[in-house]
DNA sequence: CTCCTAAACTTCGTATACGATTTCGTACAT
DNA sequence: ATGTACGAAATCGTATACGAAGTTTAGGAG
């Protein structure tokens, strides 16, 4: 039971290079359109090719990067109509998760959820986008986590992933729709709290992003014919 | 430009062997519970573990076989209720799918749907499920396969994939809903045709598979009391 | 100056070999 | 008879080496 190093991270190396790449690609490191060059990576974290290509073939199916024969591995989502139906597919399996997820909130969940909207409202002057994406991921994390199915939790957390690593190169946030994701969190919250029919939160979680969707496509459109 | 061999398949052997390990599981030929030792795999496919390995990796992210550290992969699904999230899964996306592709629907494709579920129906005397099922498949694809997100029409695909492969094992499947099943394809047929609005379409989509879903948790329930 | 050709370079693809870890069977002691 | 310890077999994990395919660039002909 000899540990090789004691502050190396657990795990095979393959292992190790999926959760490093990912991490990478989701904070921004790795742009869309970088190229992974398997060699490259391989030197960088000090091993083989076969466990970093295990990690791209992974990564792959999971729609984070494209890989193609004798050509190389990119990380996805250079095309802007990416950013629109990844949009569109969270918001379907948020606002499920959100449905499934809120009849087993309790008063504590709601309560820290509004906490979390609080301070997303303290958060409106002296804007700050990354710290707001970040407790906006939060707030939206407290009312999905119960989700019972791990199934939809998991299609969850590969949708904000990939939102990530689009928004990393196209980050354009829409300051006017801050006001209004705030107040609709309040709203979402009541609807919980008052036990609203699944259908109803469904609806309403969903119509909070497809509205955040609808401001930035408009935002796009405008930045276009500036 | 030379060809390998005339009548392989192409593409590297790590993608042939991601295919055909995928088609087994699928078709049922690799159970759920199934070990698969990458030594063995390779050794009947005539090509070294390395390219099994990233096949493995692939299937692995799509939710297909589990793998773990020394310890070797195996086909999902072992769970039953793996059965109750899959299908609560699919029910969600494939209810979107349908409701992004009907506005996409002409006159062309109705009639093909229809023609197919006339041979449903054709269908439910001398019940052959196999048969059934691949028909049920053929009406679904028709109403989908214009969806115009790659991503949920991606999702659908792998709901499919996952379904069959756990009924490879469990295979009951449910006569009584049948009768039910081919008059709700009709039904909601007749919607599309009649433009309702997404919401209903997306609704009745749903309800559809979750309505075979209760009917498939009531017949184990009853088997499970006999 | 432009277009075509070929060679060199880059990068992926996989076989082989060896090391690390787990599991299983067997023998021994209690 | 049962529990434990030890060893052998099976299996995964990865480094290395070589081969195949694609891309780029240099050179020459028109």
């Amino acid at each position: 039971m000899a540990e090789a190093v004691p502050g190396a991270p657990a795990g095979s190396k393959s292992e190790q290079a999926y959760a490093l790449i990912k991490a990478r690609i989701v904070e921004g490191t790795y742009s869309p359109g970088h190229r992974l060059v398997l060699a490259r990576i391989a030197g960088d974290l000090g091993v083989s090719v076969v466990p970093i290509r295990e990690a791209i073939r992974r990564l792959e199916a999971e729609g984070l990067v494209t890989f193609e024969r004798n050509i190389g591995a990119t990380v996805a989502g250079i095309d802007p109509t990416e950013y629109l139906y990844t949009m569109q597919t969270l918001s379907i399996i948020e606002g499920a998760a959100t449905a499934l997820s809120s009849p087993l909130l309790g008063a504590a969940d709601i309560a820290r959820a509004r906490g979390v909207n609080e301070q997303l409202r303290a958060c409106l002057k002296d804007f700050d986008p990354v710290r707001f994406t970040r407790l906006n991921q939060e707030f939206h994390s407290v009312l999905f986590e119960h989700c019972p199915n791990p199934h939809i939790l998991d299609l969850v957390h590969r949708g904000w992933n990939r939102l990530a690593s689009l928004r990393s190169s196209t980050f354009r946030f829409v300051p006017g729709r801050a006001t209004e994701s705030v107040d609709e969190h309040e709203a979402l919250l009541r609807l919980i709290e008052s036990q609203a029919d699944a259908d109803a939160i469904e609806k309403a979680a969903r119509l909070h992003r497809s509205a955040t969707l609808d401001a930035y496509l408009a935002q796009s459109s405008a930045a276009d014919s500036s």
